[in-house]
DNA sequence: AAAATAGTGTCTTTCAGACAGTATACA
DNA sequence: TGTATACTGTCTGAAAGACACTATTTT
């Protein structure tokens, strides 16, 4: 053992050219809520390999942007977004996930406002699809599951348990509500993408001791009481 | 706006060798204690761009092979290891981090054990470098900080993040241990890791009550008093 | 007035930090 | 016997869950 380095640096020096290379992709996981439930945006592939399947939206990388670029790019040119939370999440690259070609894609996650999902759902090849249960599965609006494409329903419960992990001590649940909300919007969040039912005292609490909501003093305008408005 | 899909599908069905592609590397940055501290495998190189600085050993991706494979292929090719916490990290895509060509790579997170650590230390072109301070700089065992290349100071800063935030939910840290050990050592390798000094009744209690650890009867052989053995 | 939901007060449990104490090895 | 370290007991304070209560709107 111990047989560190040798070959690595000698093989940098090749001719590039001379070796076959994968090629490189993003595709986004467009998150949000739709109907008070955790969705996704998919796209029904009308081509060749898995026609009829739904797949995340995605492109090939060019060879002068870097990857965070491309994943801009992409989010401005299918979602017609220019600010969204955008992180990178995971790259997938078995030998296999693409029968065509060998194909390395590095998916990135992307956050979108409720208003936003809404007019993204009626196209007809595009498609806001809920997330269920532990795989989080891609549902339909009328309930029906969606197949999806290659290994996208992998990188789908990825993303699902990266917003999971990452909900209840960081900003990223303000990516999924417009400027002005109340608790309650932004409980009701939370409980969609975790799962579960919180405690509401606590969750006001640990909420409200962030320091991170700042009170607008209006009101909400409906039925029954009416809350004091956060950032 | 919600132009999503139209090209992408498009453009995947033209022929992939009539494009330029990136060339895919995996990096590893491999992780261990050394001399009571977090500590880092480097490797001097010694070829034209960044010569007599110091890189994370990695290689280029086969056409065959899954990222996985690739890294687990590097861990048994520069560090004669079969059997070590191997997890993706990142990926690194800036259009000029390499200003040879456009290389893309996955960085993997592999973890050592601290005789592995202390095997691979006395090669000429490996070191083995501690981690200080928030940006985790490179710094060799007579205290001089090591120059890196590339980007890879700040894959290693990514690195030893993920590590702190996995710590202490995780259990990564026995990776870095050997089989048994005392719970002082594990108490160690938390302060290493978070650079920070720990409560020990507190410790105490969280690692037992989490169940994960398995007492042997047996003590450790030493100096003062002897504690009961773990895991 | 009734219904519905926003918002609050308080009790209890849990858990981490702090600190001091006891136990067992070696010199 | 003294020193060093493993190990434990207990107090305190912070924060979450549970539950009940008050407040303010609409119908």
């Amino acid at each position: 053992m111990t047989d560190i380095s040798g070959d690595a640096a000698f093989l940098k020096e090749y001719d590039p050219t001379a070796y076959d290379r994968p090629s490189i992709t993003v595709d986004l996981v467009l998150l949000g809520m739709h109907r008070g439930r955790l969705s996704a945006l998919l796209v029904r592939r009308d081509q060749a390999p898995q026609a009829g399947y739904w797949a995340l939206p995605g492109g090939f990388v060019a060879m002068d942007e870097s990857l965070d670029a491309a994943a801009a790019r992409l989010l401005h040119d299918k979602a017609g977004l220019d600010e969204a939370h955008l992180e990178q999440l995971y790259t997938f690259g078995a030998v296999d996930r693409d029968p065509r070609m060998r194909v390395i894609t590095i998916a990135y996650l992307a956050l979108l406002r409720e208003d936003r999902m809404a007019a993204a759902a009626g196209g007809g090849r595009v498609t806001v699809a809920a997330l269920e249960g532990e795989a989080a599965e891609a549902v339909s609006e009328d309930g029906k599951p969606l197949p999806l494409a290659f290994d996208h329903q992998h990188i789908l419960a990825l993303a699902r348990d990266r917003l999971r992990g990452k909900i209840d001590y960081s900003d990223i649940a303000f990516a999924l509500l417009p400027d002005r909300f109340t608790l309650r919007a932004l409980q009701d969040v939370h409980e969609a993408v975790l799962g579960t039912t919180l405690n509401k005292p606590a969750f006001r609490r640990r909420m409200l001791d962030r320091g991170r909501l700042v009170a607008t003093g209006m009101r909400e305008e409906d039925a029954s009481h009416r809350p004091a408005e956060l950032f």
